[in-house]
DNA sequence: GTCTATACTAGGATAGAC
DNA sequence: GTCTATCCTAGTATAGAC
């Protein structure tokens, strides 16, 4: 199991810890009906210091996505420059994903929240280039994704299909997670290495499509 | 494929009209971020209309999430009456679940918004009530695949493996097409028959889980 | 840096005209 | 039934004290 969410210092500056608090809060509510004082409450501070780190409330949820972002891209980057075989690298890139959802929930549950964000129309242009940076960081996260099952098929290991589609099929099983996943939860006490192997196991098989 | 959506009358009243422009103002907004104006501005009348008929937001969206797992589960139940093979209630079950959320993308997407409500603590006792009905129909149409899985585990077509948890994979898989299925979407113009192939092929090849 | 005002507005909700 | 007018709270945002 690869160890997910090293590279982040534990002693955080102010405005770290703004985001991880934002992304619980956020997690807990959505974006809208999270307000300021929901955040600040946390910290127990007031929304003062908030706006002292941030320029607005959107400025910093984008900032809480982006952190989700570079923590997804940072591990499961290292996993890839690993020199595995394309079934060993699936595996790791598979199981750092899940590792990542369930030591980070707060911030996937932000990324998957952040991707749904169309922020249609009523956004300033500099939101706008922000939001096409985070989307263009999921597009790089599945890129690796097609790029790997690409790979897979390449080596005779998986079924010949589109490996975009089959990408947005294991990343829907993977992502979903944060639907059910909960620390501690009693409906699914196996042990969180069975869960992932079932899982891991699934995932692969469904790219195999061997059947028929 | 089976045809999903049929016993609603397409003559609709008025309650079913603002359910429907609800829905698709949820889905482009999420809850919190439409606003009654949002909504009765699609249905070119005023928010005075949607008070006469609905007792608040709240109600008014608890309504959308029924409609929506009222049409889910009447279509899967409808298909798992028939006499088929667990394999054949499977691959069904599927193409319902994959017809119903391109027919219906705006109340699938509030399906999944529902789900996520938790709805913390500021609920009244008749809003938790409510609530309780929507989450028991989510687990009635969880419940259905369980079975389903177990089923297919008995005949042995599937791996053992515990069907609740292979039943939250494949849901995974199923309804974070909502997070990318777009109608008319270029990048996936395949055509809809061959997406939900390879979907299902996906699927069912996840729960042989043959390989190893 | 952090907090305490306080300004300002969007939007939920209601009363009452028609 | 549907709309107009209005109320009013919640919550973003800012200015300025400390």
């Amino acid at each position: 199991m690869a160890k997910a969410g090293e590279g982040l210092q534990s002693v955080k500056n102010k405005k770290d810890e703004i985001i991880s608090a934002a992304a619980e809060a956020f997690m807990e509510k959505g974006f809208s009906a999270t307000s300021l004082d929901d955040i600040a409450d946390r910290l127990r501070c007031t929304k003062g210091l908030i706006y002292y780190n941030f320029k607005n409330k959107i400025d910093l949820f984008f900032a809480v996505h982006r952190h989700s972002m570079n923590l997804n891209l940072n591990n499961i980057k290292s996993v890839i420059n690993r020199h595995d075989s394309p079934i060993d690298k699936i595996n790791n890139i598979i199981s750092t994903h899940m590792d990542l959802t369930i030591s980070h929930l707060p911030f996937q549950r932000v990324a998957v929240m952040g991707l749904e964000f169309h922020l249609l129309g009523s956004t300033t242009p500099q939101e706008r280039k922000t939001l096409a940076d985070l989307v263009e960081m999921h597009r790089e996260y599945e890129r690796i994704f097609v790029q790997l099952i690409k790979e897979g098929i390449d080596a005779g290991y998986f079924a010949n299909k589109d490996p975009a589609l089959l990408a947005k099929l294991v990343l829907g099983t993977l992502n979903w997670m944060v639907m059910w996943f909960r620390v501690g939860s009693k409906s699914m006490n196996k042990g969180h290495d069975v869960i992932f192997e079932h899982i891991s196991d699934f995932v692969i098989s469904g790219l195999r499509t061997a059947g028929d």
